[in-house]
DNA sequence: TATCAGATGATAAAGATTATTAAACGATTC
DNA sequence: GAATCGTTTAATAATCTTTATCATCTGATA
């Protein structure tokens, strides 16, 4: 890890309350040095090269712990349950953040998206997907229960 | 089921070659009659009501071949694959219908989203997610060379 | 109604994720 | 630098989701 890099990290868990552990180091860094999208194993088998011993529930207990804090992102609010969608009109998403639930709205809800550059060439574009994604009633009042 | 449902569901199967089975009614109309977006088990829970002796992998077997056929689809494409984003910063995602790789594409490629009506109340709003669905190279060249 | 390809149900297997717990470690204090 | 305490880790089991296998059954067609 570089200098910078490894101290931009002891500072971004120092902010979030984790302690610095070598294994943290190598799991943070083995997802933000590289570019691409990495799954648990993936990221589980990468870091195996520095430390060993390492078992991949580590793995999933740090990024999850990142995530929460804000340190990396997930890709897709989607992975872990498989939905299926019988209506075929076209329409968006209305994704809640925290519990996840799905709304329909109608397509009209939104204006076109418009592309301003080209896409990487040899790329067929089929359509353009649009999420709201936010909090939903039955969350935030939850939300604002829980905080009073 | 309703007559007309019915007929629709058979026409359905015959244009996709596939046999009209009291199991696949079932599911198709279980998902299709009702609005939300349900889970496999979900589903299975709600035709088992129907047909007791119905096994769950028919209901994953049929929505997987419903789906194929384009009777039916997924909410997300991401669904099976946890995947970690370690750009924080704005920017898209490029999605392959077929292998499901992700790229990362710059915010700046699309224009803002313009939202022309009111959301549904009660829904605070966090951000809007744009995926652009599409082929990607690899794949546009392994389908073009099996179909020639 | 007899035939046969395709569909189903039961079950095992595979894969992904989470829970548990004893041992090890990092941070803090002295 | 050693002692202490709370957190983190590794190993493993458990859980949950999805797929594969295969013998039996059923829908479609003649």
């Amino acid at each position: 890890m570089r200098r910078e890099t490894y101290n931009e990290f002891r500072h971004l868990c120092r902010a979030h309350n984790l302690a610095v552990t070598h294994q943290r180091q190598r799991i943070f860094e083995a997802v933000a040095s590289r570019p691409g999208h990495y799954s648990p194993e993936e990221i589980y088998e990468q870091v195996k090269q520095d430390l060993p011993s390492i078992s991949l529930a580590t793995v999933y207990k740090n990024l999850k712990t990142f995530i929460e804090a804000g340190m990396l992102r997930e890709v897709s609010l989607h992975h872990g349950a498989w939905r299926i969608d019988a209506n075929l009109h076209p329409h968006h998403h209305l994704v809640c953040t925290r519990c996840r639930s799905i709304l329909d709205l109608d397509q009209d809800l939104l204006a076109p998206v418009k592309l301003r550059g080209k896409l990487p060439s040899g790329f067929k574009l089929e359509k353009f997907s649009i999420e709201i994604q936010g909090v939903c009633k039955a969350c935030v009042a939850s939300e604002s229960r829980t905080h009073n």
